[in-house]
DNA sequence: GAGACTCCTTGACATAGATCAAGAAACTAT
DNA sequence: ATAGTTTCTTGATCTATGTCAAGGAGTCTC
């Protein structure tokens, strides 16, 4: 259990498992329900989550309408990154798909504990590594497929989100409208 | 100059000056013509650029047609960073849109002269947070803002940008096409 | 200064995806 | 199971942007 669980945190945070253990050992754990929100527009939220179980998304509003820009399931980061590098709100808005546990921990005390270490600056290097590679890969993605190829890459890449989650907030992720993915999927279905 | 210089460049890459200024002196310098390339697609280029004078175009290709992920000025760093952390070959060239000259770094060297020194955490942190800021203000801008909105964004943003590069290359970097610029064009100065 | 480029604009039409409206299907709770 | 809610599908339009084609404006070369 928890050695499985840091075994899969080790691989988004490659880290000696000791410098590992004593990294989540700092964090406190939390419970959410379903619907509930860890993060929201206008928060100034300086925390780091990190899922145990469960399962949320993030979402920005354009219009009062929600755009998904990510989903985040069991052994994965989740914070408003953008927000803590640059100290300014949140822009976006966190919210549990299911009853999730979460583990979180404030980023004042991971640069209190840290400064002095170099783990700090590597911890940091790590998680802005792999968040450039999400956006960039989201972005580029956005330049350069229609709808269809965005979903057909979805599919192939993660298919364990489309048993956990609802169309139509694959749909908002995907940036389309439920019609439009709908249409897809049964063009799709149709070939 | 060179002082100038590195309190620009120091804008970025915030590191004690004697750092910086030992950073900067395990480049080497390259010119490239109007036209010519710094990285093309497929190659496995591992080299860090910064520009001292000159002007550049990042792009991928869609069934052969350009599409502008980035322009990138004087001061500025320039690389296929994703390529680089995943070690994979350039999916995206790099071209000039002016002659150019270029610090260059290998990433090799700046590996072996570094990996024993916090510094190099430091360096990758800075280098991944800002490009992490960049591409999620782009896959932002583009699935919130239709395209006169990302133009007046980069009106404003960039202005220096439009002295420079051609409407075509705008154009695409909005991610549309040069005929849809000129019309929003045609429309906000019609306000 | 006449071609020959390259870039920008404009018009007419095409298309991907959005919007609106109505039902059908799938859950949820009693 | 039944009623009530939420999600998904389908059809009929609408809109932003793309495509194609032509012409104009600017620049370079001889």
């Amino acid at each position: 259990m928890i050695t499985e669980f840091i075994k899969q945190v080790g691989k988004t945070l490659p880290l000696p498992e000791s410098d590992l253990v004593d990294f989540l050992s700092k964090f406190k754990t939390i419970h959410l329900k379903k619907g509930e929100y860890f993060i929201t527009e206008g928060q100034l939220k300086k925390e780091l989550g990190l899922i145990v179980k469960g399962c949320m998304f993030c979402y920005y509003n354009k219009d009062g309408e929600q755009v998904i820009d990510e989903f985040s399931l069991e052994n994965e980061f989740i914070t408003d990154y953008f927000s803590y590098l640059t100290n300014s709100p949140a822009e976006k808005n966190v919210k549990c798909i299911e009853d999730t546990e979460l583990l979180v921990l404030s980023f004042e005390i991971l640069k209190s504990e840290y400064s002095n270490n170099s783990n700090y600056e590597k911890i940091g290097r790590i998680m802005a590594e792999g968040l450039f590679i999400n956006w960039h890969n989201k972005a580029k993605s956005l330049m350069l497929d229609d709808a269809e190829s965005r979903y057909l890459k979805l599919i192939s890449k993660r298919p364990d989100l489309l048993q956990r989650i609802p169309q139509y907030l694959i749909a908002s992720y995907l940036n389309v409208k439920p019609e439009t993915l709908s249409r897809i999927r049964k063009k799709i279905a149709s070939k």
